[in-house]
RNA sequence: GGAGGGGUCGCAUAGCGGACUAGUGCGGUCGUCUUGAAAACGACUGUAUCGCAAGAUACCGUGGGUUCGAAUCCCACCCCCUCCGCCA
C-alpha cells in the first residue's frame, strides 16, 4: 500500500485551498493583477474530484482493515487490487492538485497599487534632498577604482563576469555598517523608538548555513526561478540566494507558544545569484554581482501583527538611511512587480547623483501565512494552532556603500565617512593615495 | 571517508508480523479531597485530511517494496551519537 497517498496534502498549500473555493473570481483577478497564469476552474475540478475520491478510498481502507482483523484472507486478495487503484489515482490527482494550487501566488493586501510592471511601483515619501555638486561628479565606479576600493578587472579574470574585489577602507566600511545596524536591532531600547504601541522585542543574531536543500527552499516558495540559483548537483543542495532562505525555516515543523511571538532574527550571510536574465544590465562595477554580503531581517508574528511587523520593519531601515545622511525614497511595489509570495512589499531606493536616479538597496517582504503553510510553521492559541505570518527584509547589502561613495565624494576625489560610521571605523575620510 | 549504535504521541522509554484503537513514566489541563497549598486519587491530554454531523482515514526519520494484514520483515536514502582517519 501507498502509505503516502495522502500524507502532505494538506502540508503543501501555499494558498488555503478553502480560501480559493470560497472565493474563485477574487483569486483569478488578484492572481492576475500579480501576472500570474493560473487555472482557478481546473483547480477546483481536481479538488473536488480529489475529495471525492478521499471518501471512496477511505472506505476501502475501512474494509480492508475488518477483513485484516478477521482473518479473511478471500475478502482481502479482492480489496487489495481495488484499493491500490484507487489509490494510484488519487496520488494522482494529488499531483496534479499540488502543481495547480503552487501557481497561485499570495493575494496582495488592499493597499497595494495594481499595476503591470515596475514602471507603476508607487513612491510614497522621500527623505532627504539630493546634494548639489559644484564640480563634475564621478560615479561610484570611477570612484571605487581610482581610490583602490573595488577590482573589477582582476576579479572577471578570476571568477568572471559580475565579480568583484571590494578593498581597503570599503571593507572597513562595511563592516561599520553591519555594527551600526546590528548595534540597533539588538538593542530593546533603541528599539523603541519605532515600536510605540508595539513591541520592542530585539532581533536574535544568526549567522546561518548557505546552502538549502532543495525541498526546504522549495518550501519557502523560493525555489523558482531555478535558473536564478546556484545549485551543487553532487551534494543536492542550492547556494542560498539570501540569509532569508535559511532564516525562514528556522521553525520548520513547530508549533510556537503565542508568548513567544514575535521571534526577531537578523542574519548575515552571502548571497549568492546567478542573475540570469538580467543580461545587459548594471554589467558595470559591482551594483549587480553573482556574491555579496548581506544583513536580512526574518520575522515570526502573530496573524494580526504582521502589518505592524512590516511597518516597524520599514521605520529601521529608514532610520538607518537617515543615519547614513542618504536621501531615499520609499515605495510600495505594484500588483505585477511584487513576488510571489509577498502580500505587500515595500522597497527603498537610495539616491545614486552619478545615474541621477533612486536605486532599489532595500525590500521589505510581507509574506503573510503563505510561507508558514508550506514550512509548517504554527502557533498554539487557546488550544487551537494557526499558521503564523512572517516578515522579511533587507537591512543592509553592499549598495547602500556604492550609495555613499558616489553621494559623499569631494571635488580632491576624497569620500566623507558618514558621522554615525565614524565610530566603527579610524578614518573621517577615503582619500586617494 | 571507515567501523559500530540509534531515530516511536511535548520529553524519556516499551513494542520487533494480527488484542497497537501504539503501552508505561514524566510533564500539562481539569476535577475530588483540603482553610490554602503539597501529596494522593480520577479523567483528559498529537497532527492532518474528508465529512453538516456522527464518524472515518492517514501519520512510529523519509521514500519504495513484501503481505489478507507492517511501528515490527526487505531495499534505498536522510539525520543523530561513539570511535578512527582527514581538516579550518
Amino acid at each position: 500500500m501507498t502509505k503516502s497517498s495522502l500524507k502532505g496534502v494538506g502540508r503543501k498549500l501555499m494558498l488555503d485551498i478553502k480560501f480559493i473555493r470560497e472565493n474563485p473570481e477574487l483569486v483569478r483577478l488578484k492572481s492576475k493583477q500579480k501576472n500570474y497564469e493560473v487555472d482557478v476552474d481546473a483547480l477546483l475540478k481536481v479538488d473536488s474530484e480529489r475529495r471525492k475520491l478521499v471518501e471512496v478510498v477511505d472506505k476501502l481502507r475501512t474494509e480492508r482493515k475488518k477483513a485484516a482483523t478477521e482473518r479473511d484472507q478471500v475478502q482481502g486478495q479482492a480489496l487489495k487490487s481495488g484499493l491500490k487503484e484507487q489509490e494510484n489515482r488519487l496520488e494522482k490527482l494529488n499531483q496534479e492538485f499540488d502543481l495547480l494550487i503552487r501557481q497561485i501566488p499570495n493575494m496582495p493586501a488592499e493597499d497595494v497599487p495594481v499595476g503591470k510592471d515596475d514602471t507603476e511601483n508607487m513612491p510614497i515619501r522621500k527623505w532627504g534632498a539630493p546634494r548639489k555638486f559644484d564640480f563634475e561628479i564621478k560615479d561610484y565606479t570611477d570612484l571605487g577604482e581610482s581610490l583602490g576600493l573595488i577590482d573589477t578587472e582582476t576579479a572577471s579574470k578570476v571568477a568572471g563576469a559580475r565579480f568583484g574585489y571590494v578593498k581597503g577602507e570599503l571593507v572597513l566600511l562595511e563592516f561599520a555598517l553591519l555594527r551600526l545596524a546590528l548595534d540597533l536591532l539588538t538593542s530593546e531600547t533603541e528599539l523603541k523608538i519605532f515600536s510605540e504601541g508595539y513591541n520592542n522585542k530585539p532581533f536574535v543574531p544568526v549567522l546561518p548555513p548557505v546552502m538549502i536543500k532543495p525541498q526546504v527552499l522549495d518550501q519557502m516558495a523560493r525555489l523558482e526561478p531555478k535558473d536564478e540559483r546556484y545549485y551543487l548537483e553532487k551534494d543536492d543542495l542550492f547556494l542560498i540566494g539570501s540569509a532569508e532562505h535559511t532564516l525562514g525555516p528556522m521553525h520548520l515543523d513547530q508549533v510556537l507558544n503565542e508568548e513567544d511571538l514575535p521571534l526577531r532574527y537578523v542574519g548575515f550571510s552571502t548571497a549568492f545569484r546567478r542573475e540570469a536574465g538580467s543580461y545587459g544590465k548594471d554589467t558595470k562595477g559591482i551594483f549587480r554581482v553573482h556574491q555579496f554580503d548581506k544583513l536580512e531581517i526574518e520575522s515570526f508574528t502573530l496573524p494580526e501583527d504582521s502589518r505592524k511587523e512590516q511597518d516597524f520593519i520599514v521605520a529601521i531601515q529608514e532610520h538607518l538611511m537617515q543615519q547614513l545622511e542618504i536621501p531615499y525614497q520609499v515605495v510600495m511595489i505594484c500588483t505585477g512587480d511584487m513576488g510571489g509570495p509577498d502580500a505587500r512589499q515595500i522597497d527603498i531606493e537610495a539616491w545614486f547623483p552619478a545615474q541621477n536616479k533612486y536605486r532599489e538597496t532595500h525590500t521589505s517582504d510581507l509574506n503573510t501565512d503563505y510561507q508558514a503553510r508550506r514550512l509548517n510553521t504554527k502557533v498554539s492559541r487557546n488550544g487551537k494552532n494557526e499558521f503564523v505570518h512572517m516578515n522579511d527584509a533587507t537591512v543592509f547589502a553592499g549598495r547602500p556603500l556604492l550609495s555613499i561613495l558616489e553621494n559623499n565624494q569631494q571635488k580632491d576625489g576624497s569620500i566623507v565617512v558618514p558621522k554615525a560610521l565614524q565610530k566603527y571605523t579610524n578614518f573621517a575620510k577615503i582619500s586617494p593615495k
